[in-house]
DNA sequence: ACATTGTAGATCAGTTATATCCACAAATCA
DNA sequence: TGATTTGTGGATATAACTGATCTACAATGT
């Protein structure tokens, strides 16, 4: 089990856009230069930031993407759950009664990662890259 | 991102065995008619709990599989890291200084997940399991 | 208009997950 | 010993998913 990689540029992508000047948005060909892929890969990953409200973009000379929201207001959680959804890590295969309580086991266990992924935000990442300067 | 059929397979597995009476061994036989799995597939997963130490096999007449461990010293967390293995959750891809902010953040979301899961044994889980009937 | 930049679609290769069948090894028991 | 039972390993098949790119198109600014 394992975060997809396009988790992993999302990610990279948001640690780049709260680090740079919230004014001039950033080309994706410049995000992409960075992170090795193409301008297209990235873009579609980026689309899903943008459908989830997190970044928005825009087209034409001097496009690119910036922060919608307050760096303050964006999360881990929210990144990772715009890329790779919100299902649960588990779903009972067996039809054994009603609540499985290795589901519940599993689903809280997640809830846990979650909680600690929720109260991440990017503000606090990108303090902590300054630190690490 | 979601954990294999096999570790549920693997983990209904091992909550059966610990409701059986723990002098006979289980045949794969039953155990994958009640999942609905072929024996040797079943088998190949069950190997994998073999070789990490938590159940026993045997062959011939009256053999099968049996706890090897105590119950209380199984956890659900070395059922998966026997299915799964024990990689990380997240590698970052980028060669941005000695230590990725984000890989950071994942990676100790990740460790509250482990701690629960660690912290559940099968015995537990038997317990449980026995008050919802 | 023209240049720039993001988006959507088609496509493709590679990998992994899921699953099965068959042949074989190991153990029991007659 | 020989037959039967039961787990194991190997080969294999297939479906799904991931990662990635290219091309064409839409949107925007000069």
């Amino acid at each position: 089990m394992k975060y997809s990689k396009a988790t992993n540029y999302a990610l990279h992508t948001m640690l780049f856009l709260v680090a740079a000047p919230p004014d001039k948005p950033v080309g994706v060909q410049q995000l992409a230069e960075q992170q090795r892929v193409s301008p297209t890969y990235l873009s579609k990953i980026l689309t899903k930031l943008v459908k989830a409200g997190m970044i928005e973009s825009a087209s034409g000379a001097n496009g690119g993407y910036r922060l919608k929201r307050n760096s303050k207001e964006i999360s881990f959680l929210d990144i990772i759950h715009a890329i790779e959804g919100t299902a649960s890590l588990f779903d009972c295969s067996l039809d054994h009664g009603p609540e499985c309580p290795i589901q519940q086991v599993v689903l809280l266990a997640e809830e846990k990662m979650e909680e600690h992924l929720r109260n991440q935000t990017m503000a606090e990442l990108a303090q902590k890259m300054k630190m690490s300067l």
